[in-house]
DNA sequence: TGGCTTCCGGTCATTTCCTGGCCGCAATCG
DNA sequence: CGATTGCGGCCAGGAAATGACCGGAAGCCA
């Protein structure tokens, strides 16, 4: 029955607009009988979805938060707003949500209206290549497009640059996208090479879908995180910062929220402790409080800091 | 029909996940002939969700997209990162998107089973307070629970601690959340007083919906964004940063990506225009290219370098 | 080229269940 | 107390969903 399941469908979007609607509106909008909608409304429910009914002179119906998230029905300005928080999301703005959030991508991407998906492109300068970010600014397009081969499992073809600078092309089923340290990686079955190789993601260019399926094979060792981490000679140097800071934990707090933790050592003094990949991010932490503080590791980091300060106060010297 | 409506959703869902789907496995899948499959894809395509089918030995159903867009299945993974997602750009990671961005959310987070909810709001703290955000902390729970009163049209309880530092309870009908400067404002209707207020988002505390439905009213002017411009005194100070800088523009753009413009002087010059709340960010940028640099404008930024750079040296000399 | 797989859509008999109308009932508000 | 609004049982007519069967077409592979 098209019929019933678009009005299902069109109920459920009322429902997700508004809060509160009185069953009369929602009957005329659907154009049935109220005991229709009764009836709608009662299918809605057996399928998990706790529609909320108040009776009396102001009574309507309100959909409610329930055990299984429903069917989001989204109109355009959700739909982008949508994915432009995944993308940024994707880019590292949540740190440990880069790859939930590429696969989420993936999804709405592949079901955006093109007309929405120009929109969201041509906002693609926007995605603030990491603020200071350790990597090469990653094109998030590139990211979709092969999350999206993942998913669909689908072949792709891309022209890769290895470390020594040779380009090749390479076509291969791609099966996990991986974010390790500050970098994307690609793990998949070259079909040339008849292997698994893992590809940087920064060092692929035009990544396209070929169209063609693939049974997805057995990883190696299950999981793809700790093959790749086997494979892949470069491990991330990651520095672990603590400083002392003359300065109470409060203000701390209040400037470094997630990034960091802030224990208190006394009244007014404080000790911050992070965990970056790149000493710059501190060394502005650390600018930009304007108290006494101590570097108790690690060594470059005085160094980091060193640079930073000499540079500031050489740019304003009168030259 | 339960049943039938109930399976198109399942059919939706499962051609959400994985990108092709032979016929014969949905079939299966959702108990029924495959000639009703067919029947239910041909349903699809009619409520315009165009569902491309290939023939032959791999063929397959797969959801493309169409001219609209389809209700979106999610997981739990997904919902929750697109909650996160949303909070991160709602929160000013992407400029211009904020409003767009919290309205959605107050739709997801209404909608997100409460185990999810609460996995959300466990990260609560990583919603990095806007990074050196110009203004203080904002809840992101009261913000959105501010965007539900808006979007249920329902009222709200609040206390409001005004400008003056006196504390008072309000009693409103929510309107519109607006995004002005770096700041949140709720223009409402203020029951006890009989007008129209505008309330800025962080001297809100504990909002709270009572329940109590309202229809709502005609917005004085029609355009809420100029009637709240008229009525803000504050006029967020912006500073307009222009910096001279001796490094290739290519370098620069490296490391400001979206949040700065990059104009070539010479070949290992250029110079870097910002516009921004907080005087800390530029800032950083300097400190961070370590390259010669002369401060164009603002004037203060002359001193906020300074301020920076001998906290920074203070900070490594042996004390 | 032939064979295999897979999707396509027509037809038909059967069964399901959707719909609207009617009713008495219950809850809520003023 | 009365008005409003939702609730759900019952009924009858009719629409539609389903499964089975079919010949056909399109793509892939040897």
């Amino acid at each position: 029955m098209a019929n019933t399941s678009a009005r299902m469908l069109r109920l459920l979007s009322l429902l997700q607009t508004h809060r509160y609607w009185p069953g009369g509106e929602l009957a005329d909008r659907l154009e049935v009988s109220s005991r229709t909608l009764r009836r709608d409304v009662d299918r809605l429910r057996e399928l998990g979805y706790p529609v909320d009914a108040s009776r009396g002179v102001a009574g309507g119906y309100q959909l409610q938060a329930g055990a299984a998230m429903p069917p989001l029905l989204l109109d355009d300005e959700e739909a982008v707003a949508i994915a432009i928080g995944l993308r940024t999301a994707a880019a590292g703005a949540v740190s440990g949500f880069e790859e939930t959030s590429v696969r989420a991508l993936a999804k709405v991407i592949q079901l955006l209206p093109p007309r929405l998906r120009r929109r969201i492109d041509a906002l693609q300068a926007m995605t603030s290549p990491g603020v200071f970010g350790g990597g090469p600014t990653l094109d998030a397009t590139a990211l979709t497009t092969i999350a999206m081969g993942c998913r669909g499992e689908e072949r792709m073809r891309f022209a890769y640059t290895a470390r020594e600078g040779e380009e090749t092309r390479r076509h291969v089923e791609p099966h996990r996208l991986v974010s390790l340290g500050r970098r994307w990686y690609l793990m998949a079955w070259d079909l040339e090479r008849g292997d698994w190789r893992s590809f940087r993601v920064d060092r692929m260019s035009e990544p396209t879908l070929t169209g063609a399926r693939f049974r997805p094979r057995d990883i190696p060792g299950g999981d793809p995180v700790t093959w790749l981490r086997s494979r892949i000679a470069s491990v991330q140097t990651r520095h672990e910062v603590s400083v002392l800071i003359e300065a109470p934990a409060e203000r701390l707090r209040a400037t470094v929220g997630y990034w960091g933790t802030v224990e208190e050592t006394g009244e007014a003094s404080c000790r911050l402790r992070m965990s970056v990949d790149d000493l710059h991010w501190p060394v502005m932490v650390l600018g930009t409080i304007a108290a006494p503080f101590t570097v108790e590791s690690p060594p470059q980091l005085t160094d980091a800091v060193r640079r930073a300060g000499e540079a500031l106060l050489r740019g304003i010297a009168p030259s």
